[in-house]
DNA sequence: CTTGGATAGTCAACAAGACTGACATAAAAT
DNA sequence: ATTTTATGTCAGTCTTGTTGACTATCCAAG
């Protein structure tokens, strides 16, 4: 079904009406969205001084318990400079262990701690409400494009990077 | 057809398969969408020493020409004083035109200048090329869906009034 | 085994762009 | 005349990005 699109690509701009204007209130809507959709973890992580930044190395050590620095840095493309400012604060404020690497000691593996896992905990199960409820009120069949459409806007290189590692779903949990 | 899904809501839940790992999936393509789609205006910003603020800025005022400072901020969502400065660069580099109001002699309506469109212009470009690129990809329905969960994503009070901006399509070309 | 280069991570200093708070000015509203 | 509103500005702070310099470790070649 997602197959005979891709033939179709070449008519889609008329099927869609692919105008400026169209495109533009897509531009728009992802502005408009992404706040909608930051928003609350934002509210919460006020209340902690920290700040998105933090939301996104807990979010992601916890997605993959005992990542390392360079691979935390990859995911979020920052330089390693700015993440470690953050993660310091993190491991001083008790909620991201970093141990040394047993095999390459140069290497920190990070694992958010009990307290660490409440907050990330706190701050995702606001962020899955929202989208829940966008979910429900969009039904199943935008849902997929959602998703569809997201992938394709993600960078090339990065897009088999996020596509893999959404397919460790449940491996932690 | 899509209609009928207003009615299914209770069970999408279901259909959808909404567990944590699928909400959390959805999360995180929503972060690395969103650095694709700003990916490239940020290049190009970074040219002029120019951030994503100046960016946002060009945007609306092209998008609503006359447009006061205080609209601007409602939309933008920032402090005065954040907006200001980046305002005041762009009028110093005579990008933006800030005129006297001509009933409210309080407010300034802004406008682009002849460069101020060439560069919103440029930037527009880059990111509608890489969300045509995306929509032709998805295909129409995908497309549709999108939309509709971006429109749900949106906080509510701002629901309303993005929705009616974006009605004005078409009206300055 | 030692030297030297590459890799992993840390520390320091700086910049952009948010923020708050205080204040100024002009014009509209009461 | 006084208050409120719209805008602009100054000063100072915070988050989070940057670059540059540094330490520690690993690994490979002599």
């Amino acid at each position: 079904m997602t197959r005979s699109f891709a033939n179709a690509a070449a008519r889609s701009e008329q099927l869609l009406f692919l105008t400026d204007e169209q495109l533009r209130s897509g531009i728009e809507l992802m502005f408009f969205a992404y706040r909608g959709f930051t928003a609350d973890p934002d509210r919460m992580l006020e209340e902690y001084d920290y700040g998105r930044a933090h939301h996104r190395a807990l979010h992601f050590v916890n997605r993959q318990p005992g990542l390392t620095v360079n691979a935390l840095l990859d995911i979020l493309g920052v330089t390693k400079q700015s993440l470690n400012r953050v993660l310091r604060q993190l491991v001083n404020d008790g909620l991201i262990e970093s141990r040394v690497g047993e095999v390459d000691r140069r290497q920190r593996n990070l694992y958010l701690t009990e307290s660490g896992r409440a907050l990330e905990k706190a701050l995702s199960e606001a962020q899955r409400a929202r989208m829940r409820k966008a979910y429900m009120a969009a039904g199943p069949e935008a849902v997929h494009g959602f998703r569809t459409v997201l992938e394709q806007m993600i960078d090339p290189e990065m897009r088999s990077r996020v596509l893999s590692l959404m397919q460790e779903d449940g491996s932690n949990g």
